[in-house]
RNA sequence: GCGCCCUUAGCUCAGCCGGAUAGAGCAGCUGCCUUCUAAGCAGCAGGUCGCAGGUUCGAGUCCUGCAGGGCGCGCCA
C-alpha cells in the first residue's frame, strides 16, 4: 500500500465496498480480489478513473456485471472524496473525484519532497544491475551510451521502488582482445621509437588514444622491448594498457554522471580458479558431459569440423543447444568465464540479476538464464535488457564508425559537444529495444527537436516565476498549505495537471517493475506539456497569471502548486541522470 | 533451417502486467508575443494498429499460423 499514490487508495476504498456488499449479502463472501484495479480513466468524460471490479468478479460471484457495478457504485458514492460513481456498460464503475481529493495531492506531494514517488515495492531486497561493461581496450564511444544510460536510469528506478542496487561492471580483461591491445601498444612503442614498422595490422587498435600509453613505457623503460621477444612484453603491456584504459573509461563514465559501486574482473576470476568452482559445481550436479555439437543448419560453413568438447547441458534450462566451456586451445570460453561470474554474484547475494546488453548479444541470453538457474539451484533469476544499436546521425546524415580505420566518435566527446543531459534524455526516449536515432547536430542545436529542452525549459520557467515571486515578496512558503488554500487551485487546467502529476508513483512503479526506464521520459513530457499550457493560458487571461497582486492567498495556492511541478519535474530528471536548469541560455 | 526481437498517422515512436471513441513529436495548414522566458500555446488534417484465425463480456495488448524487417546461430567478446 503505497499512501503516495492516489489510486492505490482508490482501490482499498473499491476493496472495502466490496467487503461492505458481502456483508450485505449483495455479493458472496470470501470473493478473490487479486485481479481488481484502479486506473485513470482515458477519456475525461467517464470521470478520473475506473474500476473494473464488477466485470472481473461476474463470473466467480455468478452475476452479471451490471447486477456488481450498480451496488458498488452506489456504495462508493457514500465515500466523501467520491464525487460522483456511476456503473457503465459493459460493467466498468467511473469515479469522479471531489477536487478537493486532487488538492490534496499538492500537499502529498509537498510533505513528501524528495522522497515522493518513493514505495517499498521492493521492500529492499538485493538487486544487481550489471551495464555497460564495455571492454578495457580503448575509450567509451558513442555505442556505449545506450546501455550505459539505459541501465544507470534503470538502477535509479529500482532504488526509487525499494530495492537495494548494486551497480556493477564487468571487466574482460582476459583473453584475445588484451593480446591485441598489448600488441597495438607495442606498435605504437616502435613508432616512436623510430622504428616506422607501417599501418597498424589488422585486428589491433589503430587509434591515437593508445600513444600516451606507449609513451609512458618508452619514459618508464627506453627501449628495453624494441626487440625483444613478444613474450617478454605482451603481459607488462596488456597491462599497462587495461590500466590506462580503465582509468580512461571511469573518466568517460563520470562525465556522463555515471558511478559503478563494483568493477568485476574476468582476469582475477580466472586466476582464483573460480572458473574451475564453478564448473566443477556444475560438474556435480551431473550438467557437464564431453560432447559433439550438431553443426548449424541451413547455413553453410566450410570450417565445420566435429570436435568433441566440454559442454554445458543448458538445453536442461531451456537453451535451444547445450553450450561450449573450453576453446581447442584450452583456454575457458567466454562463456565459462561468465558462468564464474554470474556464480559470483549469487553468491554475493543477488538472487535477482538484471545485466543489459546489446541487442547483437540477443542469441546469448537463454545460456545464460539457464546458467544462472542452473548455478543457484533455481533460486536466482536473471532478466537481461537487450539495447539495439543507435543510429549515430550527423546532419540527417548516417555516421558510419569504423574500427578498423579508427573512425571512432568517442562518448566524451559527444559529451563535450551536446552535453551530458541532452544525451541521456535522448537515449531514454525509446524503449531499450526500439531503434532510436542520435543526431549529433540536432542535439548541438537545441533546437525543438530535441526532446530534453522542452522539459528543462518547463522547469527553468518554474523557477523564473519562482525567482519573480521572491522579487515581489509574495516568497512561497516552506510547508505544505492547507485544504483552504488549496482549494483555490480549482481551474481545469490547474486540475488537469495535478491529476497529471498525481500519476507519478505509479509511473515510476510500472517502469520500474517492466524495467521500461523510458517511461519515466514520456512522463516528463506530458507534465511539462501540461505546465506550459496553463503558463500560456496564464498569458492570454491575465486571471490564471501565477502572481496575482491582486490575491496574495491565490498567488500562494499557485506557487504550491508550482513547487509541486517543480518536485516531479525534478525528480523524474533525477532518475534519469538528468540536471534539471533554473534558466536557459 | 532454427532462436530472439520488431511491424501502430506521410516520418519517428508511445500505448501503463486485456478495458470504453488508439495518443505524442516531427513534417503540412490556420491562429496566438506592449503582459511571469514564443526553446511555448490553441486548432485543423492525418490510422483497415502487417495479414488471417483463435481465447475473452472486452484484443493494438494474450495464443497459433503466415508475410516483411532486425539481431544471432561451436572453440569472438
Amino acid at each position: 500500500m503505497d499512501p503516495m499514490n492516489p489510486f492505490t487508495t482508490l482501490l482499498a476504498t473499491v476493496r472495502h465496498a466490496l467487503t461492505d456488499l458481502a456483508a450485505a449479502g449483495v455479493l458472496p463472501e470470501g470473493l478473490d480480489t487479486e485481479r481488481v484495479s484502479v486506473e485513470p480513466a482515458r477519456d475525461p468524460a467517464h470521470g478520473d478513473a475506473a474500476t473494473n471490479a464488477a466485470m472481473v468478479l461476474a463470473k466467480p460471484a455468478g452475476r452479471k456485471p451490471m447486477a456488481i457495478a450498480t451496488p458498488l457504485a452506489e456504495a462508493l458514492m457514500r465515500d466523501p472524496d467520491v464525487a460522483h460513481a456511476e456503473a457503465a456498460a459493459p460493467g466498468f464503475v467511473n469515479l469522479r473525484m471531489r477536487d478537493a481529493f486532487w488538492q490534496r495531492q499538492v500537499a502529498v506531494i509537498l510533505e513528501a519532497g524528495d522522497d515522493y514517488g518513493r514505495c517499498d515495492l521492493g521492500q529492499g531486497l538485493a538487486v544487481n544491475v550489471e551495464y555497460c561493461s564495455a571492454n578495457p581496450t580503448g575509450p567509451l564511444h558513442v555505442g556505449h551510451a545506450r546501455g550505459t544510460v539505459v541501465g544507470d536510469a534503470l538502477a535509479s528506478l529500482l532504488e526509487r521502488v525499494g530495492y537495494a542496487v548494486t551497480r556493477e561492471y564487468y571487466v574482460n580483461d582476459g583473453g584475445a582482445q588484451i593480446e591485441a591491445l598489448a600488441r597495438s601498444i607495442h606498435h605504437r612503442y616502435r613508432e616512436i621509437l623510430g622504428d616506422a614498422p607501417g599501418p597498424m595490422p589488422d585486428g589491433l587498435y589503430p587509434f591515437a588514444e593508445l600513444m600516451p600509453v606507449a609513451e609512458a613505457i618508452v619514459a618508464r623503460d627506453g627501449d628495453r622491448w624494441r626487440s625483444a621477444d613478444e613474450s617478454a612484453w605482451l603481459v607488462p603491456f596488456g597491462r599497462a594498457g587495461v590500466e590506462a584504459m580503465r582509468a580512461r573509461i571511469e573518466s568517460d563514465l563520470s562525465a556522463l554522471g555515471v558511478h559503478h559501486d563494483v568493477f568485476v574482473s574476468e582476469k582475477s576470476l580466472v586466476e582464483e580458479g573460480r572458473v574451475d568452482a564453478a564448473l566443477d559445481q556444475l560438474r556435480a550436479d551431473g550438467l557437464l558431459y564431453e560432447g559433439t555439437l550438431p553443426p548449424p543448419k541451413g547455413r553453410v560453413d566450410e570450417d565445420w569440423e566435429p570436435v568433441p568438447q566440454l559442454l554445458f547441458r543448458s538445453t536442461s534450462f531451456g537453451d535451444d543447444i547445450d553450450r561450449p566451456l573450453v576453446r581447442s586451445t584450452g583456454a575457458w570460453t567466454y562463456f565459462a568465464a561468465d558462468l564464474a561470474y554470474h556464480l559470483d554474484k549469487y553468491r554475493r547475494g543477488f538472487a535477482w540479476q538484471i545485466d543489459v546488453w546489446g541487442a547483437d548479444h540477443g542469441g546469448y541470453v537463454k545460456r545464460m538464464q539457464a546458467a544462472v538457474r542452473a548455478l543457484s539451484g533455481g533460486r536466482a533469476k536473471l532478466d537481461v535488457l537487450l539495447c539495439r544499436l543507435v543510429n549515430i546521425l550527423d546532419g540527417g546524415q548516417p555516421l558510419k564508425m569504423s574500427k578498423r580505420a579508427g573512425r571512432i566518435v568517442w562518448l566524451a566527446d559527444v559529451i563535450d559537444e551536446v552535453g551530458a543531459d541532452a544525451l541521456r534524455f535522448i537515449m531514454l526516449t525509446r524503449k531499450s529495444d526500439a531503434p532510436l536515432d542520435f543526431d549529433l547536430q540536432k542535439a548541438i542545436e537545441q533546437s525543438k527537436d530535441n526532446p530534453v529542452f522542452y522539459v528543462q525549459y518547463a522547469h527553468a520557467r518554474i523557477c523564473s516565476v519562482l525567482r519573480n515571486a521572491a522579487a515581489l515578496d509574495m516568497r512561497a512558503e516552506e510547508g505544505a498549505p492547507d485544504a483552504a488554500l488549496l482549494a483555490r487551485l480549482d481551474d481545469p487546467a490547474e486540475l488537469s495537471l495535478i491529476r497529471r502529476l498525481a500519476t507519478m508513483p505509479r509511473v515510476v512503479e510500472g517502469a520500474a517493475v517492466n524495467l521500461e526506464p523510458h517511461r519515466v521520459a514520456f512522463f516528463l513530457h506530458d507534465v511539462a506539456a501540461e505546465f506550459h499550457t496553463l503558463w500560456t493560458r496564464g498569458k492570454e487571461q491575465p486571471t490564471l497569471r501565477f502572481l496575482r497582486e491582486d490575491d496574495l492567498e491565490l498567488t500562494r495556492a499557485r506557487l504550491a502548486l508550482l513547487r509541486a511541478t517543480q518536485t516531479v519535474l525534478r525528480l523524474g530528471l533525477r532518475i534519469m541522470g538528468v540536471r534539471p536548469v533554473e534558466e536557459m541560455h
